[in-house]
DNA sequence: CCGCATCCTAAGAGATACTG
DNA sequence: CAGTATCTCTTAGGATGCGG
């Protein structure tokens, strides 16, 4: 696997990596996709439209429905369309989804350390001097 | 750490975290940031400003300086200038830079069983029909 | 060799109102 | 409940030319 050999120095390698990682990557862009995907994680089931809006605080019905397409349409999650009245849409996570773990994990661990590394400077972004 | 219980049922712990972690996406976000910090991870030392433009094909000075800019801004790479004629700038990992290995691994890894997956499908991105 | 300034286009992000 | 449509603002991305 890639992760045996991947700061190896064949400069080809490399890019064949830089540009497979950066289209991945590509995936996860956007303001709420890993938030929506951490809730999916975390709830271990399928979690309806609304129950995704409630549990994400700050989205609006257009981002969350457009990153979910997009999320969809890259095969990340599942849309289940339950055709009743009132509509029942239910969205989980597909095997490539899941694959995610690890990343996932690795990257809330960056996330937690870059934080506490930070420590007491402002994260307000209110430093506009330079 | 965060990676034995990030799956845990707590929503507010949830919310921080993926509040987090989007953030720390962010840091990774742009188009070249992710084959900037592959290739200083492959070099294992410093790389000047012409070695990364050479190594990264399709990039130009203009969003190469931009990202190497934010990068710095975010604590991921030094910058290292030596006040001669010709000038020479080197570039290298911070500890936070280094500390993202394992989330970069993690990412390869996913890009590449990605690619397994997707299989004969086009990567060239012709289909617009949807 | 390294980097900045300018100008431009495309895409991301969001508020609001409307539909089945 | 779930989703669409429209409009607006900001940011990312990129081509080109100039300067230390």
């Amino acid at each position: 696997m890639a992760d045996r050999d991947w700061r190896c120095e064949d400069p080809e390698q490399q890019l064949v990596w830089a540009s497979a990682t950066s289209e991945a990557l590509r995936v996860l862009e956007g303001k709420w996709k890993i938030v929506i995907i951490i809730q999916l994680f975390a709830a271990k089931s399928p979690l309806r439209f609304s129950e995704l809006e409630r549990r994400i605080e700050g989205v609006n019905q257009k981002m969350l429905i457009q990153q979910l397409r997009q999320l969809e349409k890259d095969g990340i999650v599942t849309r289940m369309v339950y055709p009743q009245v009132p509509p029942k849409v239910e969205y989980t996570l597909t095997e490539m989804g899941i694959a995610l773990g690890p990343s996932v994990e690795a990257l809330i661990d960056w996330a937690f350390m870059r934080r506490e590394a930070l420590g007491s400077q402002s994260e307000t972004g209110t430093d506009k001097s330079g």
